[in-house]
DNA sequence: CTCCGTGCAAAGCATTTGCATGATG
DNA sequence: CATCATGCAAATGCTTTGCACGGAG
């Protein structure tokens, strides 16, 4: 286990702001699916899921707090919402089928590389990164 | 100039659909904006700009319909709205500066290799990818 | 006591849909 | 002339804001 919780709260705190009960549950939430980047709305489905209660209007206000201290990614699918998944460190990187919509990840990454040489090129400072592939599973493929 | 009106007019025939003067504006305008993703309200207001007349409707259809036939690519700047950009054939990629929100193409592509392993890998049928690098271009960096 | 955080309700935008009208091949 | 495309208005859905209340230090 690579993800803690104590690891996201002391970044919290050290940057003046407070670990309430309500981002500590979201927190656990987007520990608990990594795998799986989750819109607001899914927090908040969750939230009720593991018998919390936190009301939709924080869980955005606090998706937005973690993702501007660097504890959250933020992921399009292209699909008209925002998605966040907690940042580990590891690229991530998806597949999405435009046919059933299933999301595979890849950690396989020259982004790395590329912003590298991106930085010394064009004296952009990047702190962030948005990648995502779009097209057929391959049972989708099948079925066309 | 690679890019050229018929050769999109073309595809928007070949697949059925019918060649309407809104969608030639609209096409006149995306290509006349190849270096600038354009969101719908801004296609509309270039739109007015060139005295045409197009509903906002229409521009909306019409973008969906050019990224399903391939013409424009689909991009995310994470500002709330989506971007589309004519589609040369050539990757486009984007460094978005998170202070003054200028924005820097680039063609540096790692990405082609990298969709061919994956394809090789997953067995996913890759047609569209989306990658954004957000950050701090060299004024913002001076000006913190 | 003072801040910061929360949650409700309402507002704000971007986008989509229903439907009658109009244009195209 | 049948079909597809358009445009308005209304609806929808995601996200943000205003504001009063509540809790932690």
């Amino acid at each position: 286990m690579d993800i803690s919780i104590d690891e996201f709260t002391r970044k919290i705190r050290s940057r003046g702001y407070k670990l309430t009960p309500q981002r500590r549950v979201i927190l656990e939430i987007l520990i608990k699916n990594k795998d799986n980047p989750l819109t607001p709305e899914g927090v908040y489905k969750q939230v009720k899921i593991s018998c919390s209660e936190v009301g939709l209007t924080t869980v955005y206000r606090t998706l937005e707090l973690l993702r501007k201290i660097g504890v959250v990614n933020h992921v399009h699918f292209h699909d008209g919402c925002d998605r966040y998944e907690i940042n580990d460190g590891k690229p991530h990187h998806y597949l999405i089928c435009l046919n059933c919509g299933k999301v595979e990840r890849t950690n396989l990454c020259f982004i790395d590389k590329m912003q590298k040489i991106l930085e010394k090129d064009t004296a952009f400072k990047i702190t962030e990164h948005c990648l995502s592939f779009f097209g057929y599973c391959r049972f989708c493929q099948l079925r066309k």
